[in-house]
RNA sequence: GGCUGUAUAGCUCAGUUGGUUAGAGCACUCGCUUCAUACGUGAGGGGUCAUAAGUUCAAAUCUUAUUACAGCCA
């Protein structure tokens, strides 16, 4: 029952991995992470797309095989998810065998229930954008002719399979009738609803020019288009084509697969009908999220104003790039990266906010109660705002499930608002010399708060959240969500509390 | 060209079914505090809610037109 199975794309391995992947991936680790916390079962899976007539040219141009190439730029996404810190349970590489025979049972299913047919194909090709585009698409640049995209297309006339995409019109319609969130956000929904209406055509499924991709059953001339072949990843990961095996009867179909704004086509439209086509269940969500800008500025390479997450990393840290990415822009909307918005974060959110919450409560622990977590005698005020801390747990869930990253992230530094401010209020710094046991007890609310805050931030920015956790000595199996509700242990003494969050200070190389 | 959205404080945005003086964060000004990472906290300034017309007792919210921008399609 409680099963949660969450996707990336496979990304693309002749590109380098950009701010873009790592932002996608992100949020598939966030919601995996808070998944896992509340009691899940999770499949997290990203991996490499690797197929395709660039991927082989790329490998041409460097004389070497094409499988040799793909293994050496596929790293660089393996390595991607271990700087970023990604909790995938899979990688998938579309070049395994696993794969290989998914994407031909999935096509035999559909060859068998007569949805795939054999036709010639003559149309405009870019070889760049691995699409045909049609006469009145292409523009015209100095006499030559060009893709939408300002990509060269050649005419090609070849033989090519079909999926009869056009009869799957009514029922895509039905399913987003019926499943008012199975694309999301609206905006994107209503762009999809209306490609659907104006009408489908077949699909051109299998390409002759070039050979490096998945072969099509019985025919050899001929390899898999390119979209067949990825999507199909979702269903090997899990065993598929042995639809008995636990895995894929767990996790399938999945709960979503979460994409980018520019392959929400194929996610929405292809992918349920090709599925529907060979008798597959459906997944429950597509979601696209936006594109970032640089300083407002549209990124892209011939600009050169690409950002590369390792640098964000390096210069910034980890976490506080996880958490910008995050809670800097509701997810769904393009968004702007800007170094100021960026320091900003860093600091006041990060170093000021929490970091600084940690830090002044717990030196007073270490300064003025031997580093012993103190006993405590809590009173109504007290009480509420551990409470308000705990309650956010149901917010923060509640915002997850739409998505809605930023409102989650919010809603729990309303509460670290509320923490310095009861800070302040009780000054137990002044109870120091008046009251030690009520400056106890105001002590070890805040170390309370400190528990949850962590627990909650977990799956945002695991490495802080640890490190808070650990300063105040919460052992590894109470830190899930169930355990939100216990309370911090009185008598446990703490090592001197060491800064969770450096404020960025400003290089002079500006 | 068609469709769909967006337009609210200096910046980034929130504003549910139309209902009292339009909200938050950052930035700015002034007070308080000094435990802490020169950090925290309180108060304040700042908006003719793109423009115009309309519906209504009442419009940021509904309707229409215009302008600008974005996305999708052709």
């Amino acid at each position: 029952m409680n099963n949660y199975y969450i996707t990336t794309p496979i990304y693309y391995v002749n590109d380098k991995p950009h701010i873009g992947h790592a932002y996608t991936s992100l949020a598939c680790d966030i919601l995996a992470r808070f998944k896992r916390l509340d009691g899940f079962d999770v499949h997290f899976l990203t991996g490499t797309d690797e197929h395709g007539q660039k991927v082989e040219k790329s490998a041409q141009a460097k004389n070497i095989n094409p499988q040799e190439f793909t293994d050496n730029v596929s790293q660089n996404f393996r390595d991607l998810a271990d700087l970023m810190n990604f909790s995938n349970d899979d990688f998938i590489r579309t070049t395994e065998n696993r794969h290989k025979q998914a994407c031909q049972k999935l096509w035999q299913e559909l060859e068998k229930n007569g949805h795939i047919y054999l036709d010639k194909y003559s149309g405009w090709y870019s070889v760049r954008d691995e699409a045909y585009y049609t006469e009145s698409e292409l523009i015209d640049k100095d006499g030559k002719k060009l893709a939408p995209t300002g990509a060269e297309v050649e005419w090609v006339e070849e033989e090519s399979y079909f999926f009869d995409l056009s009869k799957w019109q009514d029922k895509l319609l039905k399913l987003y009738d019926e499943n008012p969130d199975f694309i999301a956000p609206k905006s994107r929904r209503n762009e999809v609803i209306s490609f659907v209406k104006d009408g489908l055509k077949d699909l051109s499924v299998s390409r002759t020019a070039f050979s490096w991709g998945v072969k099509v059953p019985n025919n050899d001339k001929h390899i898999m288009y390119v979209w067949v072949d990825a999507l199909t990843n979702y269903l090997t990961t899990l065993g598929y084509p042995d639809e008995k095996n636990k895995k894929f009867e767990k996790y399938w179909g999945a709960d979503l697969h979460m994409v980018g704004k520019d392959i929400i086509r194929f996610h929405a439209v292809y992918w349920p009908a090709l599925l529907m086509a060979s008798g597959l269940d459906l997944p429950k969500r597509i979601f696209a999220h936006g594109w970032w800008t640089n300083e407002g500025e549209k990124i892209s390479k011939s600009l050169g104003n690409v950002i590369d997450p390792v640098d964000l990393v390096e210069k910034y840290g980890l976490d506080q790039t996880r958490y910008f990415l995050m809670r800097e822009i509701s997810f769904g909307n393009d968004g702007d990266f800007s170094r100021q918005a960026m320091i900003s974060r860093t600091n006041s959110d990060l170093a000021n906010d929490i970091g600084n919450f940690c830090q002044r409560s717990l030196s007073m622990v270490f300064k003025n109660c031997e580093s012993i977590i103190p006993n405590p005698n809590l009173n109504d005020g007290d009480n509420e705002i551990i409470n308000n801390a705990k309650q956010c747990l149901e917010t923060v869930r509640l915002n997850l499930d739409k998505q809605e990253f930023n409102k989650a992230l919010e809603s729990i530094w309303k509460i670290v608002g509320q923490a310095n401010k009861y800070v302040d209020d009780n000054a137990p710094w002044a109870l120091k010399n008046t009251d030690l046991d009520r400056m106890g007890t105001v002590l070890y609310t805040c170390g309370e708060l400190i528990r949850i805050f962590g627990i909650l931030l977990q799956p945002f920015i695991p490495n802080s959240a640890s490190k808070m956790l650990d300063l105040i000595a919460i052992p590894e199996e109470q830190r899930t969500f169930k355990n939100i509700n216990n309370s911090l242990q009185s008598g446990v003494k703490i090592d001197k509390p060491q800064v969770i969050f450096p404020r960025y200070v400003e290089q002079d190389d500006g």
